[in-house]
RNA sequence: GGGCGGUUAGCUCAGUUGGAAGAGCGCCCGCUUUACACGCGGGAGGCCGCCGGUUCGAGUCCGGCACCGCCCA
């Protein structure tokens, strides 16, 4: 170490984050660690590709947890000598991204319309451009050791020709088909959503009855709903087949009010008698339901709603060009004035709203494009069944089988203009239909003009190829060869439909293999209060904000520290204990390398102190490799906090600082090698304060990794576990602390050096204790006035013989109510008999134990 | 309506196969003990949601109830 230097680690002695990061970042990537060549295999290598965040977005809490799990792991693994990926991307996000640049359009006062698609795409693009970095760069201010020179973006051309792909192989298994369907349209981004982007609300609406007269007799039936204006579009009304109130109607009609059209009376167990009059108006144009009971029953689908949410010419005269709200008005208006309108109450009840722009969803039936399935899935569930894909925690296996089990029809078109074009041409002459990777010229049947379909695909249809798609496929790479199937998907809970479960049917389907061998479902992190964190509510919490405050480090121990297999509340406690953390190690690095002797870094116990903290480095490293192995981040966490803090801090440095200060060469080798691999041990959690620690660490032999995030990860030396250690040192902390309790209970000052004797012919403590205790054995005799074992404390100044006393006298209590509890339990003959004889024989151990020492307080 | 998860110290959370209730923060007492006050030493604080069952023994297993949250329909 270079004076300079020297002098740098003298004076600060507070650690600070943000003078070091910029830095070391700088070093990474200048290094090109995070870039590794593509070769070896991918049983050999280590992989994860990251969940590509939205090109519109910014970091949140969510990508700070689920981004410091991933480089957890990636540090973990490269440390370990796997050539390691961490692919890194970002997604387009078709409607996100469009809305972003639509709402800027608007301050100019032009629509997208105005300015026509093409110059609409090339705007989005310029925003891309211009933006679209911008959460990249925050994952580096994290420590994410993303290979960022690999970088993919969902609509690069070669990801684009990977969409397409795709959808024409699957267009050619007859899995991708254009339909007429009920879909789920959003008004709000006037585009047809699936089923998974649409949320339930519940909401106060009014529930009206109509009468409908039956045909040929005086009778009416009256229908409930919630939605009069679609009766328009009604083409049947059903009953419970079982119901004895219509039973002698079904087969017959009634007359639509308003309308005159005549509806059959239809049967269908769908219906319940319940519900309202237990008779049901069919609207398969504008329900759901209904659309599903059209469809079995062969009934005409009527469709009065249009894309804009008015009504269309089909609902005639009266009311074509009302929204569909004002159409409601207009409907019951008309009624009542029939006197038709029998009831009408207040009802609360679940209503789909747009997931994108929080609209009311306007179910309705157009022409869209569609993926079956059943087929894709069928494979994907024997990988997940036969553990071929292994869901962490696997609460979340059953709820992915339960969906893919059900899994329906997915409309992969959207009305959108920014997204992967649907790879569709049309003839605009004959009936011709072309699905192809690139452009045809002309109508091979009739030689007529090609017109592209104008929707674009799900986001997620591209999403779903990611694994892959992100690596180069279909090209046969060398990045493909090197690591794909990946390792480790991780990602929320949120996405296990979305997303998961499709990259499980793609990959299966076009890889042959299913795209990562686990899935670790992270924590949902929860604003403090417990409501869920958003900038809408006020609630969100900027990790970036935290960065600048306690550091990448802490935020990413806290972090993991409160992540857990169910969702957690943000703790900035958590966080704090990082930065905490993060400081304790810098200062006691500080304590070793400016003490320590220039010595190579070695195991070197001379004394038992020595083998008990390299013994305990090793549990340590046992136990932070084990739980990161099994994803159990915070356990992680917290096994390489009691170990530096705790034992390493706490108890061997104190013990060790004479030894240090005396220059000795072993104890310096020993420190300096703990330290190295304390390090290595934490440097997964935390990259850069270790990394910095490290550069303080000079060799004066050669063969050392040139940075820690290439520094072999520490492996358990069982040379090094030395039980018989453990055992004696941890007998000096107990006695040490039965002293130090005993001085603040008694009310004895800390610092006051007590003089102290051994009983009989007990062999004297190890001379640590006496300094660690502060007791002087230095000859003198006397009365005892407390006896820890065999060490007996002797009457002075400092001690105050009424509360000596006093606290003799509690400890007895204590001791009596103790052996009692102990004496019942082993006076029951069912516990002597049934308990197993270890923990019977603890039972008696500890009644003997205190036995004795109520003998030796004599009360 | 169906399913899943939660209820443990003032707060946020751990508690492995059933064998004397844990951590961090907060709180209280005492410390400039020259690595660190982002620190050191000590301490208080828990009918482990409620009821019942299995067991020699239940925070842990089984049944029921209450409240909170999430997912699916």
């Amino acid at each position: 170490m270079d004076a300079e230097r020297r002098q740098r680690l003298e004076e600060t002695t507070r650690y600070q984050p943000s003078e070091v990061e910029g830095p070391i970042l700088e070093r990474w990537l200048g290094g090109g660690y995070f870039h590794p060549p593509a070769a070896g295999s991918p049983a050999e290598n280590f992989s994860i590709a990251i969940p590509p965040p939205n090109v519109t977005g910014a970091l949140h809490m969510g990508h700070a947890l689920n981004g410091a799990i991933q480089d957890a792991l990636a540090r973990l693994n490269r440390m370990r000598g796997r050539n390691t990926l961490w692919a890194l991307g970002t997604d387009h996000a078709g409607i996100a991204t469009q809305a972003v640049v639509e709402r800027e359009l608007l301050q100019e006062g032009v629509s997208r319309h105005e300015i026509g698609r093409e110059a609409f795409i090339e705007r989005v693009w310029g925003w891309k451009e211009q933006y679209g970095s911008r959460i990249v760069e925050q994952y580096k201010r994290l420590g994410a050791s993303c290979d960022y020179e690999r970088e993919r973006f969902t609509l690069d051309p070669d990801y684009v020709s990977a969409v397409y792909r795709v959808f024409k192989a699957l267009y050619e298994k007859g899995l991708i088909y254009r339909d007429n369907y009920l879909v789920n349209w959003d008004p709000g981004s006037r585009s047809a959503i699936s089923d998974l982007e649409v949320e339930d609300r519940e909401v106060e609406d009014v529930l009206y009855e109509i009468d409908y007269p039956v045909e040929g007799s005086g009778r009416v039936l009256t229908v409930a709903t919630v939605r009069p204006e679609t009766m328009l579009a009604d083409t049947a009304v059903a009953v419970h087949p079982e119901d004895g109130r219509y039973r002698d109607l079904v087969g017959g009609h009634c007359v639509l009010p308003l309308v005159g059209r005549r509806l059959e009376i239809i049967a269908d167990e769908h219906v319940d008698p319940e519900f309202g009059t237990g008779a049901l108006k069919i609207t398969p144009g504008h329900d759901p339901n209904d659309f599903e009971i059209g469809r079995a029953h062969g009934l005409e689908e009527i469709v009065v709603i249009g894309e804009d949410g008015r009504l269309t010419n089909e609902a005639g005269e009266r009311f074509a060009g009302l929204t569909a709200e004002e159409a409601r008005a207009a409907v019951v208006a008309a009624l009542s004035d029939e006197g038709l309108l029998r009831a009408e109450q207040p009802y609360l009840h679940s209503v789909p709203f747009s997931h994108r722009s929080g609209e009311r969803i306007e179910p309705l039936i157009s022409l869209q494009w569609f993926c079956r399935m059943d087929e894709l899935a069928a494979p994907a569930i024997q990988a997940v069944e036969d553990d071929q894909v292994r869901i962490v925690p696997d609460t979340y296996k059953r709820v992915y089988l339960e969906w893919m089990r059900n899994i329906r029809p997915w409309c992969v078109s959207r009305q959108l203009w920014w997204g992967h074009r649907l790879p569709v041409w049309y003839c605009a002459r004959c009936e011709e239909t072309y699905v192809a990777e690139a452009a045809p010229e002309r109508c091979g049947s009739c030689d007529g003009e090609l017109r592209q379909d104008e929707d674009v695909l799900d986001t997620w249809f591209s999403s779903a190829l990611w694994p892959f798609a992100v690596l180069g496929w279909p090209d046969e790479t060398p990045e493909l060869a090197a690591f794909y199937p990946t390792d480790v998907l991780v990602t929320a809970r949120e996405i296990i439909f979305l997303w998961v479960a499709r990259m499980v049917m793609m990959g299966i389907e076009f890889t042959g293999k299913p795209p990562f061998r686990d899935v670790c479902i992270n924590s949902v992190i929860q604003a403090p209060d417990g409501r869920r964190m958003s900038k809408s509510l006020g609630t969100g919490i900027d990790p970036l904000d935290e960065i600048e405050h306690y550091g990448a480090d802490a935020l990413r121990f806290g972090l993991l520290a409160m992540s857990s297999t169910q969702d957690v509340r943000y703790s900035a406690a958590k966080v704090q204990q990082g930065l905490d953390l993060a400081n304790k190690l810098w200062n006691a690095s500080r304590l070793i390398l400016l003490n320590a002797p220039e010595v190579e870094p070695a195991p070197t116990p001379i004394e038992v102190e020595d083998r008990w903290i390299l013994s305990r480095l090793q549990r340590a490293i046992e136990l932070v490799g084990a739980h990161l192995e099994v994803y159990d981040f915070a356990h992680a966490a917290l096994d390489l906090y009691r170990f530096f803090w705790s034992e390493l801090c706490d108890w061997y440095l104190e013990i060790v600082k004479p030894r240090l200060n005396d220059g000795e060469a072993e104890v310096g080798a020993t420190l300096l090698w703990i330290l190295e691999q304390t390090l290595a041990l934490a440097h997964p959690t935390m990259p850069f304060v270790t990394e910095e620690i490290y550069s303080y660490l000079s060799a004066p032999g050669g063969g050392r990794a040139e940075m820690m995030v290439v520094h072999p990860f520490p492996e358990v030396d069982r040379e090094l576990v030395d039980r018989a250690a453990e055992q004696e040192v941890e007998g000096w902390i107990e006695l040490t602390r039965s002293v130090r309790r005993w001085r603040a209970l008694v009310g004895v000052p800390a610092g006051s050096l007590l003089p102290a004797q051994v009983a009989g012919d007990d062999a004297p403590p190890h001379e640590l204790v006496a300094r660690l205790a502060r007791l002087s054995f230095d000859g003198a005799e006397g009365e005892a006035l407390a006896a820890f074992g065999p060490v007996e404390i002797l009457a002075s100044g400092d001690v105050d013989a009424t509360q000596v006393r006093r606290r003799v006298t509690e400890r007895c209590e204590t001791l009596r109510s103790e052996i009692d509890r102990a004496q019942t339990k082993l006076g029951n003959e069912g516990f002597v008999v049934n308990a197993p004889g270890e923990v019977v024989e603890a039972e008696r151990a500890k009644l003997a134990a205190y036995e004795a020492e109520l003998g030796e307080l004599g009360c």
